[in-house]
DNA sequence: ACCATTTATGTAACCGGTTACATATGAGTG
DNA sequence: CACTCATATGTAACCGGTTACATAAATGGT
């Protein structure tokens, strides 16, 4: 139970040599002789040395904690999220440490004064609103942060993020250059200032004389999806392809089809957006818009690594 | 930048106190009188005074820190396991690091090491196989640390699980009272040793006269679940119930389904396994067995905590 | 052979808290 | 009033590393 593992001076009395040595065996220090350096790390071994974290930290001030407040985790964007700044970090002898806010300004606050107190370095914030009380205090600490959002481009800070807007403008372009002239567009309902409202924006920033949008609002389900569908089978318009704002309502829109023995992607090109795990999943597989998370987290973390590293803004 | 941020014996000199009385004051110790307290109190606002974690950690030997090591975070089984963790830890002041070990031992091994580097106190193991290196090490550190698997109860170590013969016997058991006979059983490839093989053999053992099974086993995706419903809508006995053990595969019997004109659940209920988050968006919502995978989260970290707070084992 | 320089190691201060022990102050009691 | 005891605060040692500086030994150039 209480028994004291060894620290760097049971080291140095097992070899005869000083604490500063062992130190600097374990730092892969320069100036230390080859056979020294072998002595140390046998005694290392023979002793189970390991050394204290907390103690390396007081004096270096660097703890290699990076943390991160997110939402929620139970979205596979932000699964995927995550997994990019672990990954990234574990590469560079970084640990993520994290906490959930369920998009809650008091709550996340709270989580990074816990995260704080455990030595985090830097923050990668995510979601739409933070508390400014917390932006102070972390700017108050010299510690750094970014904002990353998953949903929005517009924030009044500078964001990572990616651009919605940009997402569907592209997928637009893309069912265009495949040679679509009429493109439903079936999305949920708008929040205000929601992802939705940017991707709508984002098509309509193409429709012109050679591409021609209708726009279908359903419930965002694939029930949704489905009644979605059916509106846009009864429009005067045939439509070729159908751009799905999520992919929830892409299955609706499958499932729509299947129904009325009409074939994708012969009778309809079926286009989602999110990436959802089951995507691939589905038959035909859908092509759908794979919102860079993964991305969005490793350049968030390596930013802020860099500017641990070397101060860079 | 090198802005020196404000150390115990600041706030002990704003005050014209001691450390030591910072220090009680901050650790709400109870021989403090009022007017002290609040004196310091306000002192330690208006220095942005925060305790430094590591300083602490060092003469207290507790980092409140739990170490989690999970092979994937991109499934909401997962998702949900780290959300479960992360809740319970937070309320009690915890924080949780984690690593992703893509289920490699070594990786694992790896991860553990710059994680118990970060002052992990305890550890949750997750997975199948572990290092036995690891686990020697953390043994000898006296480092606490359970194994929770999310997929299989049959280790040889004592395991945070749950089981999935059980879960699938239960739901047999509950298709058996809403007075379904002949019960189709749609799975994916068995795996050795695979969650799908304990899941069979639990819906095995409720076989009897009362109730007759037909196992179908296809690829693991919604085409596969599609072929399977083909089959059993051809086979000679006429099902009224069909449980599929993963919900992907339960999306292909709906779609198979609806493509045949069959309403479920009217024709066929289905009953899926795993609860992935776009279950409850079809329509009909599927009937799936919760993976208790938050569950597992908690009870994983507060087995965890009370040994760290009073070694219970 | 002598001094300058590099290389290897040791000494000791410091990081910022916690806490056992010592001390001072005041209240309670007979 | 003297004495005990609880309460509030201070002193200083310690936790386990890192690192500036000091020292000793080895190398080398002329």
């Amino acid at each position: 139970m209480t028994k004291k593992l060894g620290s760097i001076r049971d080291v140095a009395k097992e070899t005869g040599l000083s604490i500063a040595t062992i130190s600097r065996v374990m730092n892969g220090a320069t100036n230390v002789s080859p056979e020294t350096r072998e002595k140390v790390l046998i005694a290392s071994k023979k002793l189970h040395y390991l050394p204290n974290p907390a103690a390396r930290t007081l004096t270096t001030k660097k703890t290699k904690i990076i943390a991160a407040i997110i939402p929620t985790i139970e979205h596979s964007v932000y699964a995927k999220f995550i997994a990019g700044m672990e990954q990234t970090l574990a590469k560079q002898g970084y640990s993520l440490v994290f906490a959930i806010s369920n998009s809650d300004e008091e709550q996340e606050k709270e989580a990074a004064e816990k995260l704080l107190g455990m030595g985090a370095e830097a923050f990668v914030l995510s979601g739409g609103r933070h508390d400014a009380e917390l932006i102070e205090l972390l700017t108050r600490r010299g510690i750094q942060f970014v904002f990353t959002s998953i949903w929005a481009p517009e924030n009044d800070v500078p964001t990572i993020g990616y651009d919605n807007f940009a997402l569907a403008r592209g997928a637009i372009q893309y069912l265009q250059k495949m040679g679509h002239k009429n493109i439903a567009v079936i999305h949920g309902p708008e929040v205000l200032s929601d992802r939705t409202t940017w991707r709508k924006r984002g098509a309509k920033s193409v429709e012109g004389p050679d591409v021609r949008l209708a726009f279908f609002e359903e419930e965002l389900s694939v029930g949704g999806g489905k009644l979605a569908a059916y509106s846009m089978l009864k429009h005067e318009t045939k439509f070729t392809a159908a751009l799905c704002l999520s992919d929830v309502m892409a299955l609706g829109v499958y499932t729509a089809h299947t129904e009325n023995n009409l074939v994708v992607p012969d009778d309809l090109s079926v286009m989602g957006f999110d990436n959802l795990d089951w995507s691939e999943h589905i038959s035909p597989p859908l092509t759908t818009i794979d919102l860079p998370a993964r991305k969005m987290g490793e350049s968030a973390v390596t930013s802020l690594m860099d500017y641990l590293e070397d101060g860079t803004p």
